[in-house]
DNA sequence: CTCCTTTCGATACACTGTATCGGCAATATA
DNA sequence: TATATTGCCGATACAGTGTATCGAAAGGAG
């Protein structure tokens, strides 16, 4: 009997804390917590603990499975990616719209996509499984040079991380001060009327009151247009 | 003499501690020493004890001239909308450019500028006196309708957030990789090698082998002109 | 000289990412 | 089957964050 020299009896021994059965865990379990996480309260919501806690985990155990918050962070970036269909279309034009309106709906049903969309490039799978089937939908239709190629998709996706970026902030700037319109009324309003009071900034007035307002699917169409535009012209020429 | 009750003579109370000359302070001060500590260290080490600090003051004095951290991201915004000088040009397309390459510069000189334009409307003075400028520049050669006016600018700065951030990205990504160029070669490198081994991406192979290196500048001035090329064509379509 | 207001530093709180360590549980070994 | 080993993971701790609260000191007013 193992019974080593002055363990108590079992009676004396307090019971050890009962154990829950450890919840199954996975990256791909853990990446899901955090986008949803992420939508449901805002990328600033998603900490270690909040995580764990969804998954019934103690914070430490994520570490297993990522050694980093911001490896984190790129996991999710890439688990938007493997949502977005590849580009389709016959020709170019279609393609790269394809592609454009493909981020651009990823990243407007998850907004901090724009948030972590840096510019560094992206080696998860999704996003160099993405990226190549964009690259050949663009040479299928009609693109063979590799550097006409690049050009397009570099340019393409310079202009939707911006877009996308305006685009979100302007949903939270509207969202926000439709919250707190007391807040918002009372601290921003009044100075932009007393600015354009001045008379300073006769050309803001006048886009404020007399320019068109057009919808952001509108204003992000038009400016994709410009640039396929452009791009069309240089290939002509 | 005032002298209450139970206090001490002056031989007993202690010395109250040596008060240091209190440091001039004022929002200008604190600004342009959070702005030069993230030029220095990065916007994640600008805190409001280390801006603090720098000034010779409590981390609470600060609060006296801004009221929230997002408040002084505002301000140090606003202070490099200030540096930008104002557009200039004959044509349109000369002032688009002048546009582009100012917010350019100064994204470049503070990298910090690209995570804080999150494109949200920007009313500080500095940005909405830049953006009269703009309008009026852009007015004044040539562009006559307010709606055209509009769209050519929002476009481009659309066009420059998502330009800056691509830019600042690839130079963070290269700074990383070159300081830990042990790390990098031993994490990433034989990932990549890996994936394109596989035979599976053939035309991200191709990119990478035969594309042409273009510097920085060279990709955002064309994909500058592609815009400008399709606002062109609207014009005169 | 006394009162009052403004200013600010000290302290505290809740929260973050993550390093360290100790013990339990499952596995490998004898 | 008994023991040694390993790997996993929770508890704890630490340094840092933004900011609320409070008391005391300084400056101005009567």
């Amino acid at each position: 009997m193992r019974q080593v020299a002055d363990t108590p009896s079992i009676w004396e021994r307090p019971e050890p804390p009962e154990r829950r059965a450890p919840s199954p865990l996975s990256r791909e379990r853990i990446v899901r917590a955090a986008v949803t996480l992420a939508d449901a309260e805002g990328l600033e919501a998603v900490s270690l603990r909040k995580v764990a806690a969804e998954l019934d985990a103690g914070p430490m155990r994520l570490y297993r499975y990522i050694g980093t918050k911001d490896e984190l962070l790129d996991l999710m970036v890439d688990a938007v990616y493997a949502e977005i269909p590849p580009p389709t279309g016959s020709g170019w034009r279609e393609v790269a719209r394809s592609y454009a309106h493909g981020i651009r709906a990823a990243g407007l049903r998850h907004e901090w996509l724009a948030d972590l969309l840096d510019g560094r490039p992206r080696f998860g799978p999704a996003a160099v499984t993405h990226a190549e089937a964009t690259l050949t939908a663009l040479r299928a239709a009609g693109l063979q040079e590799i550097d006409t190629i690049m050009s397009t998709v570099e340019v393409l996706s310079t202009y939707l991380r911006g877009a996308l970026r305006t685009e979100v902030g302007e949903r939270r700037a509207e969202r926000t001060s439709g919250l707190d319109e007391r807040e918002w009324q009372h601290a921003m309003a009044p100075h932009l009327l007393a600015m354009f009071a001045t008379g300073d900034y006769p050309l803001m007035s006048e886009a404020m009151h007399d320019a068109e307002h057009r919808s952001a699917t509108e204003r992000f169409d038009q400016g994709l247009g410009y640039l396929l535009d452009g791009i069309e012209q240089s290939l002509s020429g």
